[in-house]
RNA sequence: GGCCCAGUGGCGAAGUUGGUUAUCGCGCCGCCCUGUCACGGCGGAGAUCGACGGUUCGAGUCCGUUCUGGGUCGCCA
């Protein structure tokens, strides 16, 4: 039977009280975690988002209704905080002291939950997300989302003493075909007309630019209606921002100030919400590290080159190798007909995996195949120095030998080596190399690499298409030497547009804009774009351009990734209040749902395929 | 759209070459217990083994289809 407040007024959360407190009166308020009925002494764990305590009563005209409280009954206690008799808990915040209650109100009694409230649980995550509202009980889930807030108000505290302001953008704009697929949304007083729900604020912070706020920032809200994965959710959640009177250098830097404060006040806050100790740890290291040295920088060749990837996870080695100069003459005509088709061999070193078994290489090659790889060339090394490969009797003993020797390969190593373009060894060897550094222990999952990306390639040829695409997007300024070649050699032309990447993960991007009409126009005839179509999409951000735009640049972060990656959490669903599943819908509202005809109606909508 | 993994009382798991009353832990219910905090003791309830179909004397187990969730490729300017 639940019962009202009647008055009483909560003194504070059931984790603050303190040993100060003995023989005060408190008035707490919170969640049956646990009741532990000893018969004549009935101790209850009082839960709320700060943490547990202890509730003892032990007198005979105790109340009654304390021997058989409920689990996640929602409760209010009067009592006086005293020195624990018994043994203290060393593993609770409040162990030392307890609660000895005057009056009880259960304000809400509950339903047996469908799964334990408690951390470490392994229920599956569709019954979870089912019961949202009780996973976020538990202390680890709720942890996290309230570390989100405190980084969330810190990267605001830090962009407010930097100059920046705050402006929000509309959630009903135009849609724009270019890019990701848009969220729909119909107008009633516009019948057969839609809105687009935003993919990024990204045209509005350019104007923005224009007026001459200067320096903007915003939580934003962005939408994209493409598949989910681990990383990605259709709506999530950008720190987004745009300063005018920049270029790329100023944008890195105030950046690399924004993370390095960041990385200074969150240990202090992961150890209050009880986030993994040897994360905080890292994050400290980490913090350290940025102030001093700053964060270093790789241009995309290079990341490409090493890594096979835009996103290197720099906490480990094992960078890929060319040799394709060493094969090209080989009498291996996988290799050979790869470099003749204009590709490469590439390989990696997995050292000391020379003993690794045939059916672990079998699975490799596997992974090697999803990314386009028709197959995965290897040299096992055996401590013994006799070598099994599965192409050595194509080479003569010299050509393997300079192969081995052009991998640095020693006894004990296996050589795995990719060929086919550059995009599908990279993306193969890529792949392989996190596969190996996580299974031969090389990742230190405490550690924070950063690293901007620089000099991406302006545009991508998409065979789709047929036809160059913005590889950031259309506005990205051309690096200024590059220019000249745009029409000569398009794909050639590097763009001043940065990503920061953090353990294998991009966390953020940008670019700095074009602001200069001549380029702007040139850049969306290269995309294929006529007059006409270029001012139907974007033809309120050209036409504002003929009225002094200042030269401007920006970045955005993924706030979602960037929690995600600071609280070892294995999936941005575990730093969202409300997240969605695989195939877009939400699992405890049951969005979407279907409408009422009337709805549909006003809406002059039509449904014509079901399923 | 493709590929891979998982689904067994409310929750998590075990279940051998197909074999008869489907096992265990947690939770839940009842009784007992004055210092517990992974409380303890005794007793109890609770399952058409995700669903449908097939093979078989017999299916949790084998086959097919399908549903649900996860990972991933495509996709994400």
């Amino acid at each position: 039977m639940a019962e009202s407040m009647q008055g009483l007024k909560r003194t504070m959360r059931c984790g603050e009280v303190s040993e100060e407190m003995i023989g005060k009166s408190v008035t707490l308020m919170g969640w049956v975690a646990k009741c532990r009925n000893k018969g004549g002494i009935v101790f209850v764990d009082l839960r709320d988002r700060t943490g547990i305590i202890q509730i003892v009563t032990e007198s005979e005209g105790a109340d009654e209704r304390w021997g058989s409280l409920k689990s996640e009954s929602a409760i209010a206690v009067v009592g006086t905080v005293q020195k624990r008799g018994g043994a203290v808990n060393p593993n609770l915040k409040t162990g030392t002291i307890e609660v000895v209650p005057e009056t009880l109100r259960i304000l809400s009694t509950s339903e047996t939950p469908p799964f334990l409230i408690q951390d470490g649980i392994d229920t599956r995550e569709d019954l979870r997300l089912k019961y949202r509202y009780l996973d976020l009980r538990r202390p680890e889930l709720m942890h996290r989302i309230m570390f989100r807030s405190r980084v969330v108000q810190m990267i605001r505290d830090f962009l407010s003493s930097e100059g920046f302001l705050d402006i929000e953008t509309p959630s009903l704009i135009g849609s724009t075909p270019e890019g990701a697929r848009d969220y729909l949304v119909p107008s009633r007083v516009h019948p057969g007309c839609f809105y687009a729900l935003p993919q990024s604020p990204q045209l509005l912070k350019q104007l923005l630019m224009c007026s001459g706020f200067d320096r903007y920032y915003q939580i934003a809200r962005c939408f994209r209606d493409e598949d989910l994965r681990a990383d990605r959710q259709p709506e999530f959640t950008q720190v987004d921002m745009e300063l005018s009177f920049v270029d790329q250098d100023d944008v890195i830097d105030v950046n690399t100030r924004l993370l390095a404060y960041l990385l200074e006040k969150m240990p202090p806050v992961m150890r209050e919400l009880e986030i993994d100790e040897a994360l905080a740890a890292g994050v400290e290291q980490a913090g350290r590290e940025v102030r001093e040295n700053g964060i270093p920088r790789m241009t995309w060749k290079e990341a490409m080159d090493r890594y096979g990837s835009d996103k290197p996870d720099l906490r480990f080695g094992m960078e890929i190798v060319d040799v394709s100069e060493v094969v090209k003459s080989c009498g291996f005509g996988v290799f050979t007909g790869a470099i003749e088709n204009g590709g490469m061999v590439r390989g990696l070193n997995a050292k000391g995996q020379g003993e690794m078994p045939r059916k672990r290489i079998d699975k490799l090659t596997e992974t090697a195949k999803t990314y386009g790889a028709k197959g995965l060339a290897y040299i096992a090394i055996h401590g013994d120095g006799s070598v099994k490969s599965s192409f050595s009797k194509f080479l003569t003993e010299e050509e393997l030998r300079a192969l081995i020797d052009a991998m640095g390969g020693e006894n004990g190593d296996l050589l795995l080596f990719a060929a086919d373009s550059f995009k599908v060894v990279s993306a193969s060897l890529c792949a392989l190399r996190l596969e190996l550094g996580e299974e031969m222990g090389l990742i230190d999952h405490n550690a924070f690499r950063f690293v901007w990306i620089v000099d991406f390639p302006l545009l991508e040829w998409s065979d789709e298409e047929n036809r160059f695409m913005a590889m950031h997007h259309p506005f990205t300024m051309p690096n200024e030497e590059d220019w000249k070649n745009i029409d000569t050699d398009p794909g050639s032309v590097r763009a001043q547009a940065y990503d920061i990447v953090l353990n294998g993960c991009e966390m953020g991007g940008g670019s700095v804009r074009i602001h200069m009409d001549d380029v702007q126009e040139k850049m969306l005839e290269v995309l294929g774009f006529t007059p006409e179509r270029a001012s139907e999409q974007f033809g309120f951000l050209l036409t504002a351009f003929k009225y002094g735009v200042p030269p401007h640049a920006g970045l955005a972060y993924g706030l979602d990734r960037m929690i995600m990656l600071f609280a070892g959490a294995d999936s941005i669903r575990d730093v969202i209040a409300f997240p969605k599943v695989k195939d877009a819908s939400d699992l405890m509202m049951s969005a979407p749902s279907k409408v009422d005809e009337k709805q549909l109606e006003e809406l002059c909508l039509a449904i014509t395929a079901e399923e």
